[in-house]
DNA sequence: TTGACATATTCCCATATCGGCATCTATAGT
DNA sequence: ACTATAGATGCCGATATGGGAATATGTCAA
């Protein structure tokens, strides 16, 4: 089974950096796709097939105006990943004192290096 | 180019639900890789492997007890996640009130139907 | 109708992915 | 040394991806 779909859901759609920086740029006010790919330095059918995965899954809405087509995020689609990693936010506040203590121990002795880090990718 | 790398950073690592799913079994305590498995109903080896892009992005920490690998969530790395779609709040909060408004407008005359909503695959 | 402009779609291709299964490594206990 | 247990890695195959270039669709204007 290969990797879900870009379309499946927000989360995948954000993954990809470009599509990042479209959704910043819709965040203020609708814009032609021609201004996108002006704006972000893109070819005009890459910018296409970005926002057809992003209007799959909801976070950019669209008009007609004559022959261009206004694009605008759709913030409320990203809440639930707001949400989602919100969870996690105790829990990095707690990690963020146990660095501070790490860090003040530095000038300790001689750490007992009885367990060991498992080394990445060597 | 291929979509980037499940590795390449936090974003396309969260994508895949399993692996959010671990995220959140970690994120109160440490546990050893067989109860991740038995805990989400996953074989070993899958787990293996999503602990491995998990550890790569920096999402989760190891440390090793006997036989056993000990795995915890690293929350800190989640905060720019946090952070990148908590800029588009303010939008999210606008958008509410703009629901409403279309909500409300319901029972108003003839819409005016000058501009057409693209359809979405027939 | 014809032409110009804006956007969407199609085709091609190298590649990373996830699951399942088998196998390898490492540590513990006897 | 041998066995059991925990975990990691390797191999396989089907598939969606993103960029580039070419082409198609669609709308306006004269």
């Amino acid at each position: 089974m290969p990797r879900a779909a870009t379309t499946s859901d927000a989360f995948n759609a954000i993954a990809e950096p470009r599509r990042r920086e479209i959704l910043s740029f819709l965040a203020l006010e609708e814009r032609p796709v021609g201004d996108i790919a002006a704006g972000l330095g893109v070819l005009q059918p890459s910018v296409s097939k970005h926002l057809r995965v992003l209007r799959h899954v909801g976070l950019v809405r669209v008009r007609r105006d004559g022959r261009r087509m206004l694009y605008r995020t759709d913030a409320e689609t990203l809440r639930p990943l707001h949400d989602w990693t919100g969870q996690f936010e105790r829990f990095w506040r707690h990690q963020l004192n146990r660095v501070k203590e790490r860090a003040e121990r530095k000038s300790a002795p001689e750490p007992s290096r009885t367990e060991s880090q498992p080394r990445e990718e060597p």
